[in-house]
DNA sequence: CGCATCTCCTACCTGCTGTAGAAGTTCTAC
DNA sequence: GTAGAACTTCTACAGCAGGTAGGAGATGCG
């Protein structure tokens, strides 16, 4: 279960907008107007890491860390996992069709057309 | 946010699988095998009560609780939440096609065709 | 009337999350 | 090479959610 905080979603946003390997300093950086210590930050980025979602990479002047996984691929996790509640797991797919955006909807579609 | 813990999902889904009002007693009798005191399922139906997922009705004998939602509606919302996570939904939801069966993705597409 | 039920209130414990300081280590710049 | 800046690690604490349940009072049944 990929259960979040608040702020450790904060956290991987932030992680996410910066591509490639950061530090905690970076990420205290972007998440200025929270005006949270430095250590905070190291805090959550190791409780991140115990979750597998950043990897950390001992480099010689500071530790950096990456995003395991996109966020889409994030995001898929969740949805799986939001799928996984239900009993009858097409009847509430198509329950979501319904309750997509035409946008959505047409996205979908194209996903589902370019499968195979 | 509609947030729940185990026993708050196990609680829901007794009163999905009993359809209709049911009392807390029932509820209770559904989840046996967890040897949970009776006030204890009292306690959980009102949390779920107060988080807007069961209605209690107040009977003469013992009060009846319905579930609010269906099943697939409550994880069309799980659904949406999870997509709310995403920056671009529309490449959340294409990431998402790709994860699923081909009998859910078909199951999704007739679903879209039937849109309009 | 007395017992079985039921409701309501209150409470406790645990784990998660937000938050951060103290102490110790290491790198950099002078 | 030494001082100060930056970094890591450890520890801690408070608040809240959720699992769990007992006691007290109300009510219906027989």
């Amino acid at each position: 279960m990929t259960r979040l905080g608040d702020l450790e979603r904060a956290t991987m946003q932030a992680v996410w907008a910066m591509s490639g390997p950061v530090t905690a300093r970076q990420v205290a950086q972007r998440l200025a107007d929270r005006g949270l210590a430095y250590t905070t930050v190291l805090t959550v980025l190791t409780r991140l890491e115990r979750k597998g979602l950043v990897a950390r990479d001992s480099g010689p002047r500071a530790h950096t860390y990456t995003a395991v996984g996109s966020r889409e691929d994030h995001v898929a996790v969740l949805l799986q996992q939001a799928l996984g509640q239900a009993d009858d797991r097409e009847a509430a797919l198509q329950h979501f069709a319904r309750s997509v955006s035409p946008a959505e909807a047409e996205a979908l579609r194209r996903a589902l057309d370019g499968l195979g």
